[in-house]
DNA sequence: AGAATTTAAGACAAAATAGTATTAAATATT
DNA sequence: AATATTTAATACTATTTTGTCTTAAATTCT
């Protein structure tokens, strides 16, 4: 479904919500420790969403990444778009047809429409305020990521 | 979305459903030329169709492929589940969160499991026959599927 | 029977993706 | 200033997916 360093960074991403702040940067590898994802892997994952402007990071002691913007405006749908593209997902024919198109749809096309739309929406409402919250205790993130 | 092959053997199913019927069969070269496809991993991609009992194949002059049900039967869901698994698309977790499950869902896991509903329903609906109807002039399939 | 045609099977090659390692640059701490 | 720590950049390796080719087996037609 969706790309492995996608899959990744959503997880790093969750991680680091709840696990960082304002000030306190947290080392991606402690975050690759945690979730059990290759430390070189995912640092160039992160860096993705650094250069995207998800992240924030910093180097050396004390440094690491944390989030750009408040939890509540990243959204998942902005990061699968970073990763995937919004073609794979959210645009492109279902079954690849490569005649498919407004002018001439495939059979797929309408009701692939109203999913897509649905994935959309609900891909930009979840964002990691409200994934964090829907995460009642934080000690079961670990177990969910993990 | 969907694999390479998922979605060839789908292009390819159409067309075999629009071209051939219980007595003619259709040559793969035939099909792999018509849609701009590798004749050999055409091929290999219809051979699976023939393994799952999709198709039909007949070696020698005169042979080639047909559908092996009336296309009523064949439904896109089937297709789908054979190349790629239904894991994939219609089970896993969508963030492929390794703890994620029903006693622990993940926070995408309700929401997804609808949007998953949904696609599993306009999948198998999705029959051969219907595909056809829908593409009106028999004449544009090519366009289409070119 | 022999020749031509067509799928089956499986080996091989190329490209894309996933994952690892190395070196450089920046920064904090002492 | 020196050292340790951490990300950045980039090269490299491995695996998976995609695509090609060759040979064998079956079937039709003459």
């Amino acid at each position: 479904m969706l790309s492995t360093p996608c899959e990744y960074g959503i997880r790093a991403l969750i991680f680091i919500a709840a696990k960082s702040n304002e000030e306190n940067y947290i080392s991606i590898n402690q975050v690759s420790e945690e979730l059990g994802i290759s430390k070189f892997y995912l640092t160039k994952i992160l860096q993705r969403l650094s250069d995207s402007g998800i992240l924030v990071s910093h180097k050396g002691p004390k440094g690491g990444v944390r989030l750009a913007k408040v939890p509540e405006d990243i959204n998942l749908y902005e990061v699968i778009e970073i990763f995937d593209g919004k073609d794979k997902l959210f645009d492109g024919c279902v079954m690849g047809l490569p005649g498919c198109g407004t002018r001439t749809p495939c059979p797929m096309h309408n009701d692939w429409a109203s999913i897509r739309e649905s994935m959309r929406i609900i891909f930009m409402r979840k964002n990691l305020k409200l994934i964090l919250s829907e995460v009642t205790y934080k000690s079961d993130i670990s177990e969910l990521l993990k």
